[in-house]
DNA sequence: ATGGTTGCAAAGCGTTTGCATACCG
DNA sequence: CGGTATGCAAACGCTTTGCAACCAT
């Protein structure tokens, strides 16, 4: 048995849930792309197996509530999902052309700790994205 | 003519489109109810006259063009509408309990210039919700 | 009169749910 | 074996679209 599958089936246990083949397959094929929407990772999974798309939306709630993968809002459309382990980036979203581009999550700190002080509140910069226009469009 | 409905009616023809009972009456209740989801709009309206979803739809899309209303997302439902008279504020949404409080945008000036300097990007800070935990919540 | 605008109904996308079957532990 | 997890299909919430009738200019 390999390592992450040890740790997956510990995780998943020890808070009653079984390891099945889709739930590994699922975190893999999230794991890989690196992010993806609940249908491109159903897509992936499918290359090489059938997992049905009700299947991956509930493992993908199950895994991010078990902390191994979160999601971020990039816009109206599907929620981008990706592996927790991935280092935390913001997501810049044009309005115009639609581009995504990243930078490091520390760029908010500042905001973060005003919204600490003045409302007690604990932000998760990076569950959705920031929006606006880049910089090909503003000009 | 009531003076809005004049100004209503020269933004729009300007462009090209016409003054109907319809786009006022949506417009009217975005700015009377402050905020609301097409849906929201659309039974206020209804509580004076018949205005199909459809048409709520299409004339909130026109009025966020001619820059009379605009949205923001809460979170994975319906975006919420407000007039652009509106002063912007951030929302902070609460994933535990799900309440929403405002602050000013000034908290995220930091954020905003530091990704004007970096990355040469305009942001708009209120078309997103802030994410996170809520005083309460924390606890 | 002419072309933008509406209402209606149907289709669309993304997601959730009920239920019988399958299978993990 | 007991009970969780899956697949399937149907329903769901929100939104868009095609089209004929309507109406602002």
């Amino acid at each position: 048995m390999a390592d992450d599958e040890r740790f997956l089936q510990s995780t998943l246990r020890s808070r009653g849930y079984r390891l099945t083949p889709q739930r590994e397959l699922v975190l893999r094929a999230v794991t890989e792309l690196g992010h993806g929407t609940p249908d491109e990772i159903c897509a992936r999974v499918q290359t090489t197996a059938g997992v049905n798309i009700s299947t991956v939306y509930r493992t993908l709630e199950l895994l991010e509530e078990v902390g191994l993968v979160t999601h971020t809002h990039l816009g109206h459309g599907a929620p981008t999902y990706h592996a927790a382990s991935d280092e935390n980036h913001l997501h810049m979203v044009c309005r115009d052309c639609g581009a995504v581009a990243e930078t490091d999550v520390s760029a908010a700190d500042p905001l973060v700790q005003r919204l600490a002080r003045d409302h007690g509140f604990d932000t998760d910069v990076a569950h959705f994205a920031i929006y606006g226009r880049c910089r090909d469009c503003s000009s």
